[in-house]
DNA sequence: GTCTATAAGTAGATAGAC
DNA sequence: GTCTATCTACTTATAGAC
């Protein structure tokens, strides 16, 4: 079973990335969790950066996926609420949702790599198809926060014990929402 | 004149810090962009932490202060537009923006230091007087997210050569005033 | 597929001259 | 205050046995 050592040793890395930050995280650290050596790690992945990148493209493609749908869409307020609910299930998935932890935490890590420096561009390409020429800035800002929003649900209220993780989500759906037609 | 070495190397520590990461900037290279070799940081500075601490102990005296002016006053509307722009006033001061943007790249790094859990907690004590133990969740989030949009009104327009740098202060204080009362 | 062993390099930090 | 020189402790990565 190759595929399931791979998947542990992305799985542990990713795990030990957001927790600690890539840079401070060695190879030594996430073998040893796994119990294995530092060489075995090398079988599966030609180098440190590799293990991100392979988490890193399948997520790349999502977001171009959406990017793309996004822009054969006409520019009305339905076309926003629906890249925003896309947008919301997409993070939801398990794997997206600590991958984007990661890059959230490790903006600078690899920010040459072009795989990286893709993902930043449909980022900014997305919030950008939000607006169009004509509007104001006050309007761009508040749509880019509406996608931002989704993010920051997620984190912003990690002491509240009181509210489910769902109705979290849905509480930041509701003002992401808002903040798109406003 | 020993301040003035002592400043120059927080201001390339930062600099770099924010360019490349904390772990992955090195002494020699704070030291060769400064023009000194490595062992001159280790006058002015115990460790490697001691350059990024010193910087956050100014920043967190200030937040501290905020924070305390904040839990003083009643929950009105009044105060919480009146937090709004008195940290809109702290992140415009360059050295504390800069930080601020170093706190947002490198959060992983020296997390377990007393003095950037101390960071942490004050600013989630912050988003926490904005709001009341009756307010809906959406309240918490909206009024959290004002807080936010000062901060992301910085660089996510870092495309927009349209508008001046006030422009988008202003923009941004307009779109956080309106979150925080909707 | 995973191991042992090791290469080759860099990191943070210190001692002591000037 | 800043230097040279050096120490120790890692780091990523590879070679080759099993």
């Amino acid at each position: 079973m190759r595929e399931d050592t791979r998947t542990k040793i992305q799985d542990v890395a990713l795990e030990l990335f957001i927790e600690q930050g890539y840079e401070a995280t060695s190879l030594r650290e996430i073998a040893e969790r796994l119990g294995v050596t530092k060489a075995a790690l090398y079988y599966h992945f030609k180098t440190k950066d590799d293990i991100v990148l392979s988490l890193a493209e399948r997520r790349l493609s999502e977001n171009e996926a959406l990017l793309t749908w996004l822009k054969e869409q006409p520019k009305t307020p339905e076309t926003r609420a629906e890249l925003i609910r896309r947008y919301g299930e997409l993070l939801l998935r398990g794997d997206q949702k600590d991958f984007m932890r990661f890059m959230e935490r490790n903006q600078t890590s690899m920010r040459h790599h072009p795989t990286v420096l893709r993902m930043r561009e449909v980022m900014f390409a997305l919030v950008d198809e939000l607006a169009e020429p004509g509007d104001p800035l006050t309007t761009r800002i508040r749509r880019s926060m509406a996608l931002f929003t989704m993010h920051a649900g997620v984190w912003l209220s990690q002491n509240d014990t009181e509210h489910t993780e769902d109705e979290r989500r849905e509480a930041a759906m509701e003002v992401a929402l808002d903040l798109l037609e406003r």
